[in-house]
RNA sequence: GGCCCCAUCGUCUAGUGGCCUAGGACACCAGGUUUUCAUCCUGGAAACGGGGGUUCGAUUCCCCCUGGGGUCACCA
């Protein structure tokens, strides 16, 4: 049975680089018709941040990615939160203190700190294990002092789904905290029970922990557990590609991409091929192909940078592809203030804009021309820079514009009809496109840049296309 | 510093000894689709870090160097 956890520490929000890690875990899950569990990894008070549960579920949530067992779905084998398993972990500590395989410390953290200095004056390699007592305080708990784990140092090779085989030698072995002076678990000692108790198959996690893979390995054998295949992830390297991606250096909070309107199943999409591909061209996957074709050991080993660029490619095309109603429904929030036109009228400027929106936060910077007067000075100094109208005199531009509105006013504003008229206006007119279509277009919108010209004008109506252009005229004076 | 991991276009990557005059995508540049911007289409520039091996033949295997990253907590 395939089961995988994602065992984040409440500490804030969740960035790409940490959901990553969660996706791929339940990509791994769901491929075997597994289980994906969340646990929450609450064992540093001092560093809890209020709201970070609530936050990681809503990231999960919106990414589609549904949690199997978690905290707010108990099921055999809760408890999810570590903080409520504080008796788990000291029933396991104390077994190992009968073992002879964990003891009571009673150095000080001063003291630590002092050996440690020493050591590095020496130059030598701190191993708290050359110091521990001959024979050890054996004496079950003491509380208020931490109890540390007996190691028995040895050369490990183990295989790493994603890293393939590694090796480290004996010196990496060390004597380490699996209870702290204030009872709680720390990492190294929790997730190596909770994953045991959890029948956690596959530990996903990203790369900071590889160093500290023989300890974990030392403290299975110690327990006699069988470990779990162990997937090591690479770093999502922060933009300048030289650090990982950080809270410290900038990195977003994922519902920010929420908020800015990016679609969950670009994010996923951008996400999975951020480290890993199937072996083909392909760069567009649902999410139901990659529970199909993602595989551990395609994983890329070495980091990958965030590239923003690739992400907003990837946004706008699955905002290309999504069907009226759909881009209907999920621009409802994020139309400007002055868009109080109905829902018809929206959805027509929507069509317009569909092609260049790369996120729905652009809306309003894309669309506010259709609902409110345009800036007669905005109108004013484009008609004068343009590149294709600033040779020509004002007295043209009015007559143009003058004969466009003549023109117009016997319209129909059917799309063929106002496609028509104008076609004829620049034969009559014997002008360029390029001259009298930005005349009108700039007229209109008062904008640099704006959609296709005949469906604005038609979608904008014939009233107000009229009365803009004729605003137009007067600037000109 | 010790230990560990990594190394193909600017970026994400394909490539598991010959199919590679190294492929795709993003970004960039040029041209096209009756204006702009975007979309779409066509084209272009752009990479195997260096040195040794192994081999008839290395991007691909081995070693060294260089470079990058991580880790050495009563944090995870």
């Amino acid at each position: 049975m395939v089961r995988t956890r994602f065992a984040p520490s409440p500490t804030g929000f969740l960035h790409v680089g940490g959901v990553r890690t969660a996706l791929f875990a339940w990509l791994v899950a769901k491929q075997a018709k597994g289980q994906f569990i969340l646990r929450i990894e609450d064992t540093d008070k001092t560093r809890e941040v209020a709201g970070s549960e609530k936050h990681i579920m809503e990231c999960l949530t919106w990414l589609g990615l549904s949690i199997d067992e978690g905290p707010d779905n108990s099921l055999e084998f809760g408890p999810y939160r570590q903080s409520q398993r504080l008796d788990i972990y000291k029933k396991w500590a104390k077994q190992l203190i009968d073992m002879g395989r964990a003891y009571v410390d009673t150095t000080t953290p001063e003291d630590l700190d002092k050996l440690r200095e020493l050591a590095k004056a020496k130059k030598q390699p701190f191993l708290y294990r050359n110091l521990r007592p001959d024979s050890p305080i054996s004496q079950p708990y003491l509380e208020g002092t931490p109890i540390r784990f007996k190691s028995e140092p040895k050369p490990y090779s183990w295989h790493d789904e994603v890293m393939g085989d590694l090796s480290t030698g004996p010196e990496v072995i060390d004597d380490f905290i699996i209870l702290k002076s204030d009872g709680f678990p720390t990492y190294n000692f929790a997730h190596v029970i909770d994953d045991h108790l959890m029948k956690i198959s596959h530990v996903i996690r990203s790369q900071e922990f590889l160093p500290s893979v023989p300890k974990f390995l030392n403290l299975y054998e110690a327990l006699e557990i069988k470990r779990p295949k162990l997937a090591t992830l690479p770093y999502v390297m922060g933009p300048d590609g030289k650090k990982k991606l950080s809270k410290r250096d900038g990195a977003k909070d994922l519902l920010d991409y929420q908020r800015q309107g990016f679609l969950p199943e670009a994010l996923v999409n951008f996400l999975a091929t951020l480290g890993w591909n199937d072996g083909t061209e392909q760069e567009i996957f649902s999410l139901p192909e990659l529970i199909a074709k993602f595989q551990l050991n395609k994983v890329q080993r070495s980091g990958a940078r965030f590239d923003e660029q690739r992400l907003l490619w990837m946004n706008g095309h699955y905002i290309r592809g999504l069907s009226k109603k759909q881009l209907s429904a999920k621009a409802a929030d994020f139309w400007p203030a002055t868009a109080k036109a109905d829902q018809a009228y929206k959805d027509d400027v929507l069509g317009l804009v569909q092609d260049r929106l790369k996120f729905l936060a652009e809306l309003p910077e894309l669309t506010n021309f259709f609902f409110e007067e345009p800036k007669t000075s905005a109108v004013k100094s484009l008609l004068n820079e343009d590149q294709q109208l600033k040779n020509i005199s004002q007295e043209t531009k009015q007559q143009m514009l003058k004969e466009t509105v003549k023109e117009l006013s016997m319209s129909s504003f059917s799309l063929a009809d106002i496609k028509e008229r104008l076609n004829k206006l620049l034969s009559q007119l014997e002008t360029k496109p390029a001259i009298l279509f930005s005349l009108v277009r700039i007229a209109i919108s008062g904008a640099p840049s704006s959609p296709e010209l005949f469906g604005t004008l038609k979608v904008l109506g014939k009233q107000k296309s009229l009365e803009r252009l004729n605003q137009a005229i007067l600037g000109l004076v």
